[in-house]
DNA sequence: CCTCTATCTTGACAGTTCTCGAACCAGGAG
DNA sequence: CTCCTGGTTCGAGAACTGTCAAGATAGAGG
């Protein structure tokens, strides 16, 4: 496996359903939920991924990527894989093209992070 | 007004209810959303956020905060400082002790602009 | 007034990140 | 095979960020 698959695999396996709000974070989790927040703490990068995301059929082509942006083609490139290895997005070519899709998990992980402490289960 | 309440003030208008995964962000509200997803890109500064959040009655002091982290003073002051101008937490002294208190409303905006596409209202 | 504690600000340094141009790989079309 | 287009990787420079030590500031208590 390589390193990469690794690092996402350990993001997806802690980070969820941590909500900031009830529990102090550990070094840990704070550690992996930083990670994705801080791929998200990118102009370039959040429009890349609202793009990606909001495109029909959940999936967009590097090509319509490019377009529109005021960075150059290795600039968008990079932000890519950073959201990539982040766990937030996932790529595949299909013939010419490649095309990535938002993991909605990932965002849903973090959205549920954020949330106010929820009412106790044990109320 | 001050320049730093001007920011918050300007991060409140633009980031509100703007769902990621809807409609491509705009670069204005790419840049806002940005720069709070920023303030959250740092391990020590969620786990800040996570402790004044989590702590009992939604507010902490600074000495409270200090102790069992790793980092100096001027550290954790530093951090405190961005999540302010990020419009994350609010500070206030009292005496001798500042207080700092998390504000729920900027968490909860990010929150929604994480989650997947609503179902359109006009399904 | 002076002193002590709690916190912030300043200044500096190391490490990281953003960006670009140039070079490089992958597929499709002659 | 050779060319062309789409996309990535490499290398480098500018800008930003995290961290600490040292000094400054605010309030409490004499």
């Amino acid at each position: 496996m390589s390193r990469q698959s690794k690092l996402i695999e350990l993001v997806n396996d802690a980070a969820c359903c941590a909500p900031l709000a009830r529990d102090p974070l550990s070094a840990g989790q704070a550690d992996v939920l930083a990670r994705r927040f801080k791929a998200l703490g990118d102009p370039v990068r959040l429009r890349l991924l609202s793009m990606i995301a909001s495109h029909e059929g959940g999936e967009a082509c590097v090509c319509e990527l490019t377009v529109g942006f005021e960075v150059s083609g290795p600039t968008i490139s990079h932000h890519l894989k950073v959201l990539r290895e982040a766990g937030l997005i996932d790529g595949e070519r299909r013939g010419t093209w490649i095309y990535y899709r938002a993991l909605p998990d990932a965002l849903t992980a973090l959205s549920e992070a954020l949330l106010p402490a929820p009412a106790p289960v044990t109320a």
